[in-house]
DNA sequence: GGCGATGATTGTAA
DNA sequence: TTACAATCATCGCC
């Protein structure tokens, strides 16, 4: 301490008080009656004051008071402090300042984007986020998962608000702090040397205190959001079985797909509109139908039956259909949206083909898959609902598009879903190959 | 709880 | 990339 001092009255004892005019020239009156009219008078008037701040602590409280009011009077006092500052800079605040110079924190930087990915902090979106969103998208958009979304928006809501409840109390509390820092450094600053420059410098400090304690904020508030994101999507991984009706749509297009049950994309898209899943759900449900399925043949032939039986009933109405406006001289007139909604061209060429699949010639490798699969339907449904039997090895139903490996042919995919569901607007031609 | 069905995942091959 | 095959994990029925 006492090395500080005589260190600053040595400096102060040869400064050129920048920018305050100390020297001849001022006028100043001796604050003690000393006659300060040359350099060797002034030092010793600087090295006064000096000398009564450094031992106002010796003195009794009212002496100090007295002493202190003085000083705070005295004329030399604002030049007297200002070099103080400037002393101050130029040592321990000056190396200070230097430290103060952080690089934007990368961690700090990473919490941020994820915060405004996940829609926490940044703009309100409905409550909700695109990664909400996109989980959702992925989870299948049943309406379980849209359940499961809502409740996973729900408590990003609840995150979000607290989070900003939070960041709200940190800077209201980071700028009541900072304020009264102020004020008490602008109060203090006519007892001791403080320059703006150190108030500001001191702002800066209680800023990156309290943005420290915002990084923590947001630390945790990223942690909870990870929380609820695993939670959400473990609860996705649950297996829920499709609905009754999406699995018939399904094993109608497999079913009457069998020489090639490998849907295109569009098909699979169209299937997965359908259906409310996926359309990686389709493939997923397609691969373990068609191994499933090839694995024992036996066990799915009643539900071939079952489907092909469908197929055709509704193949034989819109045929019915078809002929019954044939006859009426209206071609063009389209079905009225019933469950038999075949277009007339399509379900002639199933029943061309069909007849053409009866003879020898039948070859899937010689018919178009589509065509032949069509036929497999028709061909398979008239034989149960009319005693057919043309001798295969499974008497109501053969998988004879299985090559010797076990495997199907490889055909081509079929460019679009063809669905006896659909309707007459939607028919699209498998027999277009 | 056992068991078959079924949707999803993973590793591999083409 | 896609399909296959094996496997896992869960569902739903008994």
């Amino acid at each position: 301490m006492m090395e500080e001092q005589a260190r600053i009255m040595q400096a102060l004892s040869g400064v050129t008080l920048a920018g305050h005019s100390v020297q001849g020239g001022m006028g100043l009156p001796p604050p003690h009656g000393h006659e300060g009219t040359d350099g060797d008078g002034r030092k010793q008037d600087i090295g006064d004051i000096l000398h009564q701040i450094m031992t106002i602590t010796d003195q009794s409280l009212d002496e100090a008071q007295a002493k202190k009011h003085g000083l705070n009077c005295h004329r030399m006092k604002p030049a007297l402090f200002s070099v103080l500052c400037e002393i101050k800079e130029k040592t321990g605040l000056s190396i200070r300042g230097a430290q103060e110079q952080d690089p934007p924190d990368p961690q700090l930087m990473r919490l941020d984007n994820m915060l405004l990915a996940e829609g926490v902090s940044g703009p309100e979106k409905g409550g909700g986020s695109a990664a909400a969103a996109a989980a959702a998208a992925a989870a299948g958009g049943g309406a379980d998962s849209s359940i499961e979304h809502s409740d996973y928006r729900a408590k990003l809501t609840q995150i979000r608000q607290i989070y900003h409840t939070e960041l709200e109390k940190y800077e209201q509390a980071c700028n009541e702090f900072t304020t009264h820092v102020m004020n008490l450094l602008r109060e203090q600053s006519r007892t001791r040397p403080i320059s703006p420059k150190e108030i500001e410098r001191m702002v800066g400090i209680i800023h990156r205190k309290f943005s420290s304690i915002q990084m923590q904020l947001k630390q945790s508030t990223c942690e909870a959001v990870m929380i609820l994101r695993s939670r959400f999507l473990d609860a996705r991984r649950k297996r829920r079985n499709f609905s009754k009706q999406a699995t018939e749509i399904l094993n109608e297009y497999f079913y009457s797909h069998l020489s090639n049950p490998y849907p295109s994309e569009e098909a699979k898209e169209e299937l997965a509109k359908k259906c409310s899943i996926t359309v990686s759900q389709v493939s997923n449900w397609f691969g373990n139908k068609r191994i499933r399925y090839k694995k024992n043949i036996g066990k799915f032939q009643e539900e071939a039956n079952l489907y092909a039986a469908k197929t055709a009933v509704t193949a034989t109405h819109a045929v019915a259909a078809a002929i019954h406006n044939s006859q009426a001289n209206s071609p063009t007139t389209p079905n009225s949206g019933s469950s038999a909604s075949f277009s007339l061209p399509n379900s002639g060429d199933m029943f061309m083909n069909m007849q053409s699949l009866n003879g020898a010639s039948y070859q899937g490798a010689q018919v178009g898959d589509n065509v032949q699969s069509q036929g497999d339907t028709i061909r398979h449904a008239i034989s149960q609902t009319v005693g057919y039997n043309d001798g295969l090895r499974h008497p109501m139903y053969s998988p004879h598009s299985l090559n010797g490996n076990g495997g199907w042919h490889g055909a081509p995919t079929p460019s679009s879903v063809t669905s006896p569901n659909e309707g007459p607007g939607s028919v699209h031609s498998d027999t277009s190959n």
